[in-house]
DNA sequence: TATATAAAAATGAACGTTCATTCTTTTTTT
DNA sequence: AAAAAAAGAATGAACGTTCATTTTTATATA
């Protein structure tokens, strides 16, 4: 194993940690010297491959965020229908909260908290143009009601994060039943009516 | 002013200043000793009206979560039809994020970490069985559609603390017009199909 | 190829600071 | 005058970060 791929190992080690401790207990209670220990790291290291706490987490942000964006869109190509579209980016977003569970609860805790530099949060939300471009479409070809793109994104997409929060607490399960049941409401809640 | 006055004043203004340092600089950056100054006491005399810290912001969640639901539910009675019931308690929650806007995100950020008891969470959504029941009202009449009460409070409640949390970074404004219009979509993402 | 040397990476212990909480004294109320 | 409430100063623990040193890796020399 060469140098470089024993840094990069390293580096996730420590973003991994971070992700899973701010998760269990909270940016509060979740200090560098567990950070390190989780990631068998000695606390000193962690300086050698970021700047200080903060920056350890904005960086862990923006990293999530990108593989977030990147498989929302993955298989998405813009000669689709509006429609078709916009099912597949939801089912690739759900997908993605079951699968990547861990990730996508960071990623609720960081949007609702001052944990995490604005400038980061910035360079996160730049990543969802694609979506923002089929809406456009969507609402071009009459298919998607005119309103703003917030508001669209706010029933369509984030309901999903909630699902996942309480899904985590044990109080409820999301099984294929409720994804498509859970599809529907978004989708009756941006699409114009007929 | 007497003494009991004067205690509840003092516990008030703790309460206050838990939310807004919270809110501005998260549970992690929220020292006993600046809540202490913002509510112009002594750091020991917190703890002649709470145990320590996190019985503190504990508290605190259950009481503002205690006032958002009877708030919600001030203006409602069981004898209205389905579709006023939803869109009273809707608009009612509305204007609790706008007007009360330090509150509601006080509980957006606890909602989305660990920074709040188990124990605690649960004694806060107690208080919503009163929209549960119009759904299951909603659902026997068949105007709503048969769904799990989470899905549809995803989908029907929730999406409002998304826009409030955007609308507080000032990239959105909440205007009456947006309103009525997530109205709609609220009531579109779960009213059965006509 | 084997060895010596320089550079880089990593470490554990230590530092100064900050924090939640408590202790002792003062002030206020009864 | 006694009791209760509040205050500021004090305390020990925990934290983020840095420092002095060791270990590992890369490079140069024979």
């Amino acid at each position: 194993m060469g140098k470089l791929q024993k840094s990069i190992d390293k580096r996730n080690a420590l973003v991994k940690a971070t992700i899973e401790l701010v998760n269990n207990n909270g940016f509060h209670a979740t200090p560098m010297s567990k950070i390190a220990k989780m990631a068998k790291v000695s606390p000193a290291t962690i300086y050698l491959y970021f700047e200080n706490k903060q920056d350890l987490v904005n960086k862990t942000y923006v990293e999530v965020k990108a593989e977030y964006t990147k498989y929302a869109f993955a298989t998405y190509n813009e000669t689709m229908s509006v429609e078709a579209g916009f099912k597949l980016i939801w089912n690739r977003i759900a997908d993605f909260k079951l699968k990547e569970c861990e990730n996508a609860m960071f990623l609720a805790q960081c949007d609702n908290t001052p944990m995490i530099d604005e400038v980061s949060r910035q360079e996160g939300i730049k990543h969802l143009q694609p979506l923002l471009d089929l809406w456009q479409r969507g609402k071009q070809e009459g298919i998607i009601k005119p309103l703003s793109d917030y508001l669209l994104y706010a029933y369509a997409i984030n309901p999903l994060s909630f699902l996942m929060i309480i899904q985590k607490r044990g109080v409820f399960t999301l099984d294929k039943t409720h994804l498509e049941e859970a599809y529907q409401s978004a989708w009756s809640s941006i699409k114009v009516c007929q």
